[in-house]
DNA sequence: TATATTTGCTTGCAAATTGCAAGTGCAAAT
DNA sequence: ATTTGCACTTGCAATTTGCAAGCAAATATA
């Protein structure tokens, strides 16, 4: 739980260095498409995160300045957690693992209109969900 | 190391099972950018990588079909390690990073001219490094 | 032909990380 | 006043990682 020494100077690297396991990107993936904002929000998702991994992948990811805390609009008890302009900015690599995905593994039916519209043209598509992941940002500033 | 039973059915998930680990993706830059193609070509590489995590790696890898192994023109004694074509389709995801990275971190020099030519043109960059990597793929076949 | 070296691993073990269950402190609802 | 919800922390066992050494087959060298 300290500083990351960095293992070499390849930006492939050190980007792996800062979302490269198994839990970070799933909770950018709840931040972006799935409306979850909440510690509880990231726990209740689907893979089933344990709580001192999603607690010690939020620190990282805020260290990183990928995520950052608010205060909740409806109660102090609440942290909201959102994405910063440079988590916002990981979009098209999440999005070209979900083009990859749909060419090679089953895709649930749910998703596939919204990776078809991604396909179909994707900077319209990086543009828009960026767009609209913008707006949510500056609906209530607040640090916490 | 046994199969792997995926954690949920969402793409994004399963992809992170196939390669959402700090090794994975750095030997695949190696085969896609830096013309290394054997186990003591992967384990030179800067971030020094344990051996037995390089060998479970590459498993893994080509369990997935991600890589595969053939015979080395050079030697019965080496064995030549290449991208499949699903291995190849990961060029988009790994360009994002880069991109991505570009924006946030420092780049190395000799990075620099590859990047900008990237993000000049997304599509040609993919097709032009897409087909090189095929046309080395069909070079010598051989399976081991 | 005998010996040394290269190549692609495997094995053993300590250290770090993960996963699970239970607990804690503060806020808010009843 | 008491219970519930929320965001964690703590303890501990299990798994994974990292490091060093070893090993068999193929090749290079003497």
């Amino acid at each position: 739980m300290e500083a990351n020494k960095k293992r070499s100077d390849c930006p492939l690297s050190c980007s792996l260095d800062v979302f490269g396991d198994k839990w970070s990107l799933l909770i950018i993936r709840d931040l972006m498409f799935f409306q979850k904002s909440t510690y509880n929000d990231f726990l209740k998702s689907a893979e089933g995160i344990a709580t001192n991994i999603l607690a010690s992948r939020l620190k990282g990811l805020e260290e990183n300045g990928i995520i950052e805390k608010s205060v909740h609009p409806d109660s102090k008890a609440k942290i909201l957690y959102r994405l910063t302009p440079k988590g916002i900015d990981l979009l098209p690599i999440i999005m070209e693992v979900y083009i990859w995905s749909d060419k090679y593994y089953e895709m649930p039916a749910e998703l596939k209109a919204t990776i078809k519209e991604a396909k179909n043209d994707k900077d319209k598509f990086v543009k828009l969900v960026t767009k609209e992941l913008k707006s949510k940002m500056t609906e209530k500033k607040g640090n916490s």
